[in-house]
DNA sequence: GCCTTGTTG
């Protein structure tokens, strides 16, 4: 940002008066609704400093008296770790005292916090220990126009402890698309009256409940255009308006937005590939790529200013449209798709497919173009196909597994699943799926309520319900300290490995000095063993390795956290790390059998047999699997095996984390589950 | 022959 150095350099370049914004008119309103209603919805675009200054005027007007505390909670860790920090700066006060925040694995907070932000995961989990979260004054749940499942679940429980706590105060931001929606919910179907009666001369529609507050942001307008025709390689389009904007537009950056990886390594190099027809004297492009699989050097580019006379031309995935936010854009390019996961709760095998995008969404990249100016943004299919776009994005709610969901609810002590208020009800399929699994998890009884101590425990571990049956299952199978490691390391999701272009054979053989005849989950057993043993827990033994550092320290603290919580149930760890690592690569039958027995004791509706062909069938014969290429089992062979995960991209259905069982341990494991989908 | 994005005292 170019703003003239008076020598105040002090006062830190992120630090604007508060005073100033735009927010500092509506105090007095906000104030008064939030004394007033029990809910207040704040509409409030991107820069109207909602996030930031509500809480505070919150403090100052004597919320957070008598021990109170000010929650706010956000989807993304950074956000509310980076949040925190400013608003510490604001309040002049050390991060971690009057302001703190709180996300999994670090707690900045101490007894003197007034204002403390977290996830809206972690708040659920405080739930679990304090049902009406008595100690907070007033929950803002921030961003909840994303309608994530964290904050869906938690805004249903938020209006279920209300009418048990009339002193709770809640703010609900949001975009303008959804304030109704969500006022709505608060007030429909509530055992309070509901506005059109109330009595209190109001005729609005949020009653007495609560209502909403429009707050301008700091935005500056957006041309948008679009195609006359529809484009058949949008990709392709995209290049040709790259090349367009760079010679025909004034200087500033360009943001575009496609599905994937492929995509977008296909278009890096076509834009390559023409920068040699670009006049050599004049401006230069520099194409940079982002997604989510680049590791943060490689992200880090595209915050870097362009050297002289050159546009940066960054092409991304959906990152870049809520989850990393980045200066100088003045073009956006959007492609108008998006990959987005589904679950199938017939099959129960979860999709990842490129869908048109929704106008919410549309709208949202067309904003990243005017952030510090105006800008214009080139939407890549036709202004009709724009008007046939869903409103909304479906909320993960109504396309997730839910087991997990249904898990926490059922600990959270809601027990009438079907009752619970939803912003958006998922539909029944997907909840008679989940409750299905987890009683023939053991986790529900026959009356669908959690059961003791099981159920209970697989709530509070944070691992999904499969896994926390096998971690639970561990000690009797006398592998407790082996599973631990595994279920550390499979929530990695498969960052384990790190891969750097062209380095793609040294870290096949480097797989291979870890690799067990077992299968992965065993492989991915003794990269943990060999990274705290030999490697001491370092960064070059990673890299020599090629491993993702990063992801090797946080299967550490994820090891160390569920550790912790078995400890608390009263279940002894007898750790034998590092001893059992040379016993298992060679196959070692007892302790390597004991792991794959346990793990079947909780994967066995992941069970699958590998063909004469190599690819796999589910146990009904009905459905096609291939092993994911990045699977020792991608060209191995085997008979019948379990797996972790399961995903269909494109036209294939994979699976990964494939460990090689044997058929009748199945039924020894699951007697019900397969009696029942045998018919 | 390969994963969009988040996340759990």
């Amino acid at each position: 940002m170019a703003e003239l150095d008076i020598g105040t350099s002090f006062i830190p370049a992120l630090f604007k008066p508060s005073a100033l914004l735009p927010i500092a008119r509506h105090r007095e309103r906000l104030l008064y609704l939030i004394e007033t209603f029990p809910i207040t919805i704040v509409v409030g675009q991107t820069g109207s400093g909602k996030t930031t200054q509500i809480p505070q005027y919150l403090d100052q007007a004597g919320w957070c008296l008598e021990g109170k505390t000010i929650a706010v909670t956000q989807p993304r860790r950074v956000a509310a770790t980076t949040v925190a920090a400013r608003v510490a700066e604001e309040m002049r006060c050390k991060l971690g005292q009057e302001v703190g925040y709180s996300i999994r694995f670090e707690d900045v907070t101490s007894s003197a916090t007034r204002i403390k932000f977290l996830t809206d995961g972690l708040l659920l989990r405080e739930a679990l220990v304090d049902p009406l979260l008595s100690r907070y004054s007033v929950i803002m749940v921030d961003e909840a126009h994303e309608r994530s499942l964290s904050s869906d679940v938690l805004l249903g429980l938020l209006k279920k402890i209300l009418r048990k706590r009339p002193d709770l105060r809640i703010v609900v931001s949001s975009a303008t698309l959804d304030a109704q929606n969500f006022l709505r919910f608060f007030v429909g179907d509530s055992t309070e009256e509901n506005g059109k009666e109330n009595g209190n001369g109001e005729n609005e529609p949020g009653g007495s409940i609560g209502r909403i507050i429009n707050l301008e942001g700091r935005m500056y307008p957006v041309d948008i255009h679009y195609l006359e025709e529809p484009a058949e390689d949008y990709v392709e389009k995209a290049v040709e308006t790259v090349f367009e904007i760079h010679t025909n537009e004034p200087e500033g950056d360009i943001l575009i937005f496609l599905t994937g990886r492929e995509e977008i390594e296909t278009m890096i190099e076509r834009i390559a590939d023409r920068l040699d027809s670009i006049n050599p004297s004049a401006p230069k492009l520099q194409p940079l790529p982002l997604y989510a699989g680049l590791s943060t050097d490689q992200q880090m580019y595209v915050f870097e200013p362009a050297a002289e006379n050159t546009r940066k031309v960054i092409v991304s995935t959906n990152i870049a449209e809520a989850s990393v936010t980045i200066d100088g854009i003045v073009y956006v390019l959007d492609c108008g798709f998006v990959k987005l996961r589904a679950y199938n709760p017939t099959t129960g095998i979860e999709t990842l497919t490129a869908v048109p995008v929704s106008k919410a969404s549309a709208t949202q990249r067309a904003g990243r173009a005017g952030r510090t100016k105006p800008g214009k943004c080139y939407r890549l299919y036709t202004e009709q196909a724009y008007e046939r776009l869903a409103e909304s994005t479906v909320p993960e709610i109504q396309r997730s597994n839910l087991a997990p969901v249904i898990l926490q609810l059922k600990a959270l002590g809601i027990d009438n699943i079907a009752r619970f208020n939803y912003i958006t009800a998922p539909p029944s399929e997907l909840v008679v799926r989940a409750l299905e699994l987890l009683y023939s998890l053991g986790a529900l009884d026959d009356y669908a309520k959690l059961t003791k101590p099981l159920g209970t425990r697989m709530a509070e571990l944070a691992v999904e319900p499969m896994m926390g049956k096998v971690l639970l299952s561990a000690s009797t199978f006398d592998c407790l300290s082996e599973i631990l490691s595994i279920a550390a390391m499979t929530s990695l999701q498969g960052a384990v490995w790190f891969s750097h272009e062209g380095e793609k054979k040294a870290q096949d053989i480097a797989r291979r000095k870890f690799a067990a005849e077992e299968g992965d989950h065993l492989t991915l057993l003794n990269v943990y063993q060999a990274f705290v043993t030999k490697g001491k827990k370092e960064a070059k033994w990673c890299r020599d390795n090629y491993l993702n550092f990063k992801s090797m320290t946080r299967a550490v603290s994820i090891r160390n956290q569920l550790k912790r919580y078995i400890e608390r149930f009263g279940i002894n760890v007898e750790e034998s790390l590092g001893k059992e690592a040379g016993i298992l690569r060679a196959g070692g039958a007892g302790k390597a059998e004991k792991i794959r027995r346990c793990l079947t004791a909780g994967f066995f509706a992941h069970a699958a047999r590998m063909q004469p062909d190599g690819t796999f069938r589910t146990v009904d014969g009905g459905t096609l699997l291939h092993a994911h290429p990045s699977s020792l089992m991608f060209n191995r062979k085997a008979d019948w095996v379990i797996f972790h995960e399961i995903m269909e991209t494109g036209n294939k259905t994979f699976i990964r984390d494939i460990t090689k069982i044997e058929k009748a341990w199945l039924t020894e494991y699951a007697p019900e589950y397969y009696r029942i989908t045998k018919r």
